[in-house]
DNA sequence: CTGAAAGCGCTTACAG
DNA sequence: CTGAAAGCGCTTACAG
């Protein structure tokens, strides 16, 4: 048992062939069935397995597509990682993640790091990198994007169809009578879209606009511009751009005793696995992050884009579950909205011993 | 601008030295100031970037760790990477992740795939292979478990302190006045532990375990182990061996109008992200998935493991929410415990079209 | 402090 | 069908 692994030359040695018919055999060449055979039973005996590093630096092909993401605990970045993995796999070739937790240094120091290991492709989500920016950190390795927060290029990318889906939330809670609903709308550049097809959606239904608050994508960014738009008696809706801020809004909601749905109807952004365990069960617009993320790794796969029009939209699917209904007709005799309910009581217990 | 990346020996060139100088400059050998200089120009002007697996091959060290995991989208293993990421990061290494899904097949070959990289160390999280089996696989790639599936060896892992966790969960049961408590159980191997506890806690409270049901650690097992241990009319708590029975079991009490906490208190296991967004947020026992990683990091990184106690012990920690209270008292005059009510409804908006 | 040389483990024309 | 040779981009003794 010796202590190093075994090379092509200690098979080539074992099966009396040389190095190059060991290649050969190894990759599919031409090669007469008896130096297969002695070979492939060299292989076996020796328990050899070729080194994909030293392949690759003759190959200039690492096999590897290196992907930067925000964070993988969010279920949503790990599901586009899941579809890049997906079609990767089909061709042999793996993924690389590395995480940035949305700081443009971290990404920049990604896809350097990337690019030190020969990645064949970089998939970029979320990317905030401007042109110039990331054309110094990626060279020459092909870049697709998701959702990418930056401004556009002539790189390839996949985008969901924020517009539709907002199209989407809005209509269902204009159908259920809605006439006053509230934005809480995120600041990335997917939040300032989502904003946008919002006011249109809200014209094209000839509604006015209710109050739209900004913040980040994140609980406690939903409960601080809830607490704005709660302010206003007449809101019966309200439209987040996520699902993370729609959960801030339903602990605003509740600590102030307005029910949702029966005071008001919430609709989220995303589609998070959890969303349909909320209190009640978020109606919300899903982001099939996995189909974004396969559509991404075929982009990278595929060669060259298509120049003329880079962008592949992605459509969204309504959900509708127990977060939205009919508003409350405006009866005055009606009990008050408001009736503070105590705060959820959450206590870590100090200290479990462990067994001495 | 050249189609092809600058390697050292156009740095060499560049700056009038040998590449054997420039190799010394860039790894912080000794070189005189002035070629430090300018080949720090060079580098610069160029544009050049080392190769990592080019180094790699060379060094004998890739600088990776290999990591396989049953999967990303869980929070709880995405966690463990991210601890994994933070002590690999402090030492300029990278991970490499593979996921599995829960499949022995899949295992080996994530980490032969691996191995093919050269990593340098291998953590396996929830591993399912037999001793005999791993070493075939992973060959001299030193490997760290955590919370591993299999039958224990002398490698060195990682678990938590399930015994520590169920004992803090019955407890709690316990002092609220619980006497008959029923129980999820797992079929993986920390479930079995998770189950085992839980007899040896109740024994120590003095008390008759209640029902026990197994099943996988879903939201469908729990389910349907819920429908089996809420049967038993004398049940007024259910330790879940994991979040996500505990939320089948939510489903299931609701859908027959068993109110939590008032008819039932329910504790779950793992502290998923979400866990606190439950209907009520459920009260469980925390396990650190990130302080986790970090251990099974340090342990891959820390040369030499401890052959006399290979096993790290982390301690979890009791969260109490709103899914426990104390049990209602047994009034024959109180309501009846079963109002069913309707399931609730889930709609998916069978398109929504994208503009042309 | 510096450079020529060997070598890491492979693949790939090029002759035979 | 097969082998000798060159080379992928680097690091590292070994002399100087």
């Amino acid at each position: 048992m010796s202590r190093t692994r075994p090379t092509i030359h200690d098979v080539a040695r074992e099966a009396g062939a040389s190095i190059a018919t060991v290649s050969r055999a190894l990759n599919g060449g031409v090669v007469s069935a008896a130096a297969r055979g002695r070979i492939e039973a060299a292989v076996a005996r020796l328990g050899y397995r070729r080194n994909d590093v030293a392949r690759g630096l003759v190959t200039g092909r690492s096999g590897l597509v290196g992907v930067v993401l925000p964070d993988l605990v969010g279920p949503l970045y790990a599901q586009m990682a899941r579809g890049i993995e997906d079609v990767l796999d089909e061709h042999g070739m793996h993924a690389m993640l590395v995480t940035d937790h949305l700081e443009p240094a971290a990404e920049r120091r990604a896809i350097e790091l990337l690019r030190a290991r020969q990645v064949d492709g970089l998939v970029l989500i979320g990317s905030r990198l401007q042109t110039a920016e990331l054309r110094a950190a990626a060279g020459s390795v092909p870049v697709a994007h998701v959702q990418r927060d930056g401004p556009d290029d002539d790189a390839p990318q996949v985008r969901l169809d924020d517009a539709a889906g907002v199209r989407a939330a809005v209509e269902h809670l204009v159908a259920a009578g809605h006439r006053r609903i509230a934005h809480l709308a995120g600041t990335r550049r997917d939040g300032v879209e989502r904003r946008e097809a919002f006011l249109a959606a809200m014209a094209e239904a000839g509604l006015e606009p209710g109050p739209i608050v900004g913040g980040a994508f994140t609980e406690e960014g939903g409960e601080a511009a809830a607490a704005i738009v709660l302010e206003d008696p007449d809101v019966t809706a309200v439209f987040c751009a996520s699902d993370r801020m729609a959960v801030g809004l339903l602990h605003a909601a509740h600590r102030r005793g307005i029910a949702v749905p029966d005071d008001l109807s919430v609709v989220g952004f995303d589609d998070l696995t959890w969303a349909r365990y909320l209190c009640p069960p978020l109606t919300t617009v899903r982001q099939p992050g996995r189909e974004m993320g396969r559509a991404a790794a075929r982009l990278i796969l595929g060669g060259a884009p298509d120049p003329t029009e880079p962008v592949l939209r992605v459509t969204p699917t309504l959900v509708v579950r127990a977060s939205t209904a009919a508003p409350r007709s405006h009866d005055p005799a009606a009990p008050p909205r408001m009736r503070p309910r105590p705060a959820p009581e959450e206590v870590i217990a100090p200290d479990i011993a462990s067994p001495p």
